[in-house]
DNA sequence: AGACGGCATCTGGCATACCAGATACGAAAC
DNA sequence: GTTTCGTATCTGGTATGCCAGATGCCGTCT
């Protein structure tokens, strides 16, 4: 019988700090719902290396990603400033979700195993005999668990990395995307038919379907976002919105 | 009469160092033909700063960049690698890259101008007398321009930057996407079927029709990409190719 | 001869200092 | 009072140095 080795857990020494800044960061600009507040918000280095009590190279190194990523523009010698996309930018945003998840439907129908699609259903079983109106930060949830889970029954990683930050940009105007119209009911609806065309593998009608579905939102959208644009208009300086920016490392 | 103000060109002053690396870094990669020769290639920071002639912060957000969109791994106190992509990667990268460019081709469908359209032909033009394998070549950068223009007349900015870096990761593997089989053959038919889908302004076929073109790319390397992976077994660690990577700023 | 371990060295991560363009403010000129 | 212009200050960009983990060489022990 051999010794019993102890069991130790791997450390954790791969999160530097660049990363560990760039998650806080993300995670900061995404809860602060910018397309509520008007006047452009301002971020500065020094500050920020002061609240994450690390040095501006790990800050600077994690603010080059997230302007790649689109989340802030960096103004040499003038600022560090969040961004607000405009009306057209988010459309052709979802435009672009649209054409990722309707191609993860159609892969979706030909790979995904049958247990997987019938859990499709379970997401919105609690709204069966509940009015999904009356629900709708829980539906809210549910039905971004709904999208996510057409990307991952996909099995396509790499679908999944280009849709999850497309996903951030319009979770930002999530209250738009709700609460008008009868968007909750033809929700219901689309979602019921694209589980159905999955259950049957009929790769095309799902694929239709889900580009359909959500190439509505970006119609939706294009008549009733023209507020986004006037966010950015007010950018008079002293709108300089920079003091209820709060962040530190490692969020929930 | 006014003055004759003088004429000067704006300074060059937006251009940072770090895009200027990220740019000469980038192009190097491209440029190497990774998936030609085995072996893992490294890059060395102080290595590049002298190379390049300026230190290593740069150097550093450059990399940080580079990393993010897939073409290094930086791997704290080892080492910054080249990546090679996997089979499995690049078909996934394929199939984003059709998803994306048959909505292109939707939308070009609906907003094109028909001069945009007509100007599609001209493309293939100087094909019609000669034969396509025999001029490989070239016929490889018009096959290029074609997608890129597809993109282009979808006039949706992001669909065009979201496939542009797609682009380069295929572009790696060109000697791959041509020269077999009847691929050239088919890759005419296919071209004459999209524009004129685009000329009768059928939106769905010319989306179905783009999908299908570049998922038989997909199905292609399925089939004939294996030796993908090979090249990332063979990582002795004497056969560490660093020795070929040259870099300077502002490349051509 | 093989295995272990100490130590020199390499390398990316991080902290810090300096630089120059941009800005804000106020004094001076009109 | 308005405009102009110099200057102090702010801010992101860059250069540099130190740190610790990873690696590899080599001597020592068995």
């Amino acid at each position: 019988m051999p010794p019993p080795a102890i069991n130790v857990q791997p450390l954790d020494v791969g999160a530097t700090f660049r990363s560990r800044v760039y998650r806080a960061l993300k995670h900061a600009i995404v809860e602060m719902d910018i397309y509520d507040h008007p006047g452009e918000v301002r971020l500065d280095e020094r500050q920020l290396s002061d609240q994450l009590g690390v040095s501006r190279t790990p800050i600077r190194e994690a603010l080059t990603l997230l302007e790649q990523e689109g989340f802030v523009r960096l103004e040499p010698r003038r600022g560090i400033f969040v961004v607000r996309k405009t009306k057209t930018e988010i459309i052709e945003t979802i435009v672009a979700w649209a054409a990722l998840e309707s191609m993860a439907a159609r892969l979706a129908a030909q790979r995904a195993s049958d247990e997987d699609i019938q859990d499709l259903w379970k997401l919105f079983a609690a709204f069966e005999q509940r009015n999904p109106s009356e629900h709708l930060k829980e539906y809210s949830d549910a039905n971004i668990a709904f999208h996510k889970a057409i990307i991952r029954l996909s099995r396509a990683k790499m679908l999944q990395e280009m849709t999850d930050n497309l996903f951030i940009h319009i979770r930002a105007i999530r209250k738009l995307t709700i609460a008008q119209d009868n968007r909750v009911e033809r929700s219901v609806h689309d979602h019921h038919g694209i589980i159905t065309a999955l259950e049957r593998r009929d790769a095309d009608l799902a694929e239709r379907l889900a580009r359909d579905h959500t190439l509505g939102l970006a119609q939706h959208v294009e008549r009733h976002g023209d507020f986004l644009d006037w966010l950015n208009q007010l950018s008079d300086g002293r709108a300089r919105n920079d003091g209820g920016f709060t962040v530190s490392l490692d969020p929930p």
